[in-house]
DNA sequence: CCTGCATGTTTTAAGCTTAAAGCATTGCGG
DNA sequence: CCGCAATGCTTTAAGCTTAAAACATGCAGG
């Protein structure tokens, strides 16, 4: 029995659900690999180091590395690397938490904040640029159809 | 001038890409960390292990590397490593290439296609419930939005 | 108080990924 | 036929990523 035949008998949805993952997972991947290459050209850095700064810079009172490891959805001793390499950087720096001994605190150095300003001024034009062919309409609706995508998800992740 | 200002001064759009990139992302990372959790915990094998099987799986006649990056869209190198992997645990077979004495070709071997049908069934299954909360008309719209999306990428890839 | 579980972080080993440099073969234009 | 750019693959160094194990601190209930 080959892969056609098997699909033929999946549940009604199978193949279209396959068939809007690919999508999905072709779109995200083409707009992350050229954002990606336009970091490590124009700022000689990467995708991770960007986003850690992102988190930072939306969160100026600091956060421990816990809440950076959630918020980027990737695990803690992830964040242990990329916070060494950012802080030899200058980017950013590691505070003791003044109420749990166990937890540091990162926050972006004055050098970390205007370099993140200028990276995520050039990213933002990135992105509307790779979007640019779509309607106002298009963008509102896609928003609105990947949000039910994003609740199918979680309540699957979620019930079992 | 902080972030938000910045945004009220960009091209209009701006923010609505942005916003509209990152729930995509999203939508997109919480699939594949599932998909990835699966693969380890239920086969005990990782995703590009299976999405270099699902190439060959397609091409019965076997593809050179290259053409494997290509599909896979990932650099060549990336897929002399993986190839070495998986034909050390007898899944997928080097033959030499009669026509072009530089090139390899990739086959399933009887082992790797028994595996991959296995593997293959199971995500199909995975993803239908992950996205089982949406209706088909949900589902096709979804589709062809991402399809302009897509389109709008490309384009924007290939003028500069 | 103290026991035990939860939380915060780091370390380790293994695998994935890339860009760049290098080697071999092909194929084309002169 | 010769030179040489294009193509196919591998190697290397660096960074990213994870799960699992280890260790410290916090906290709550007995």
């Amino acid at each position: 029995m080959d892969a056609e035949t098997q699909l033929a008998h999946a549940p009604p949805g199978t193949k279209d659900s396959l068939r809007l993952w690919l999508r999905l997972l072709t779109c995200a991947t083409l707009i992350e690999t050229e954002i990606r290459r336009r970091l490590r050209e124009e700022f000689a850095t990467t995708l991770p180091r960007f986003d850690l700064l992102a988190a930072l810079d939306r969160n100026g009172e600091g956060l421990t590395l816990g809440d950076v490891s959630r918020r980027m959805m990737v695990s803690n001793g992830n964040v242990t690397g990329l916070a060494t390499r950012l802080e030899a950087e200058g980017l950013i720096e590691r505070r003791l938490d003044a109420e749990d001994r166990r937890a540091f605190r990162l926050r972006l150095t004055a050098k970390g904040a205007r370099e993140f300003a200028r990276q995520s001024r050039a990213h933002e034009g990135w992105i509307a640029e790779l979007l640019g062919e779509l309607t106002a309409t298009e963008r509102a609706e896609l928003h609105r159809l990947l949000g039910r995508a994003k609740s199918s998800i979680r309540e699957s992740l979620d019930t079992p």
